[in-house]
DNA sequence: TGTACATCAGTGAACGCGCGTTCACTGATGTAC
DNA sequence: TGTACATCAGTGAACGCGCGTTCACTGATGTAC
């Protein structure tokens, strides 16, 4: 890693690839410990950075979430498409059961940034809300293209059900100690989503 | 406010109420700004006492929080039973439809103390999560009487996908800054979960 | 009944710590000449 | 082609602030005598 660094440094691409690591690794530790449990200077060493050269390149920590999430989204879609993807036929059920399993649930810096992140967004400015609004308009129109209903009005409803649904059973989950209980309740949500919705 | 504190001051029942006190503004000030959002000094400068005096009734602020947490939960279904009690015969859907309403996605502090901080309780010590568990898991057996179902189990089962579903789409309102959008998905989520669950 | 004393809710200064942000500095690079 | 210079990603000390918690102190009360 070091030696990487020291030989690509000050070169053309160098700045663009500092800022994306920058922001993948804050997207996964911002899903695993909210806003206030990362500090810049601690994602900056994970790196082998020092926290200063972060203003370099976002200009507060607020710029660098919104892009965090906006890169969760994008991880979230593709893990979604490979989840489909393995079940050709079945694929909102494959996705529904990839949402409420097990292994999203514990995992959630691979996971949904809206089950991990939306009640802390709702206390954020309203500056930083309508750029996180646009993101989320945008995934919503993504995902919205595997859901049942006649007009994509009512497949974007759908969507918004669904999902802000399986995010609060995900959440719960996650905030239950007791694993039996956890599972409990990820199993009845699975079962629930997917006679509902699942096909 | 501090002409009662100073006639009281030292009386048998002046701790207690002191500490119940703390435990009300303390349980409407988490649900409205997070566990991090709330500072013990000025918690106890709203109620006109000093932030020394703290820890003559609570040993940590985590301690506060399981109480308040409680409490919340309580408040939850005082309001959850004033919705119920108003619509004899449709208790049920009073009940979802109240849950999914503007006012109480607009007022947390007011509201369920699930919707507002399970994300965050997923990342406290185990120790805290334990002790809500066991206030949860009361939570839901009371609530679970509303639901349909023919065993026990069964109506938790309903009872948890209902709630949790109805807090992830109220999270996910809250988190948004459009105001059109979050009447919708408030919306869309209601007519949803009454047709799934209402009477 | 009156007095000395222990109790303890509440006070407010102080401590320690973490963290976002700033800033003077470094040194490798590309460029102007 | 070689040299002086501007640029700017990255460094690490320092600043300022907020906050949880501690602690010596206050003073009203109930109690022992």
């Amino acid at each position: 890693m070091i030696y990487i660094i020291s030989w690509m440094r000050y070169s053309a691409e160098h700045k663009k690839e500092t800022r994306e690591r920058i922001v993948r690794a804050a997207s996964r530790q911002f899903r695993r410990r909210g806003r206030e449990g990362v500090a810049i200077s601690d994602l900056m060493r994970k790196l082998n950075l020092t926290h200063g050269g972060f203003y370099r390149h976002f200009g507060s920590k607020e710029e660098l979430f919104v892009a965090a999430f906006e890169k969760g989204l994008e991880e979230a879609r593709a893990n979604m498409k490979s989840a489909a993807d393995k079940r050709p036929g079945s694929e909102l059920k494959a996705v529904i059961e990839e949402y409420l399993s097990v292994d999203h649930c514990s995992n959630p810096a691979e996971g949904c940034p809206v089950a991990a992140l939306s009640s802390e967004i709702a206390r954020y400015p309203r500056a930083v809300r309508l750029k996180i609004d646009r993101a989320r308009s945008n995934h919503i129109n993504e995902v919205s293209k595997m859901l049942p209903g006649k007009t994509e009005s009512e497949r974007r409803r759908n969507a918004v059900v669904l999902f802000s649904g399986m995010a609060g059973a995900v959440t719960l989950a996650r905030s239950v100690a007791d694993e039996d209980m956890r599972k409990n309740i990820l199993q009845a949500a699975r079962q629930f989503y997917v006679k509902a919705f699942g096909n």
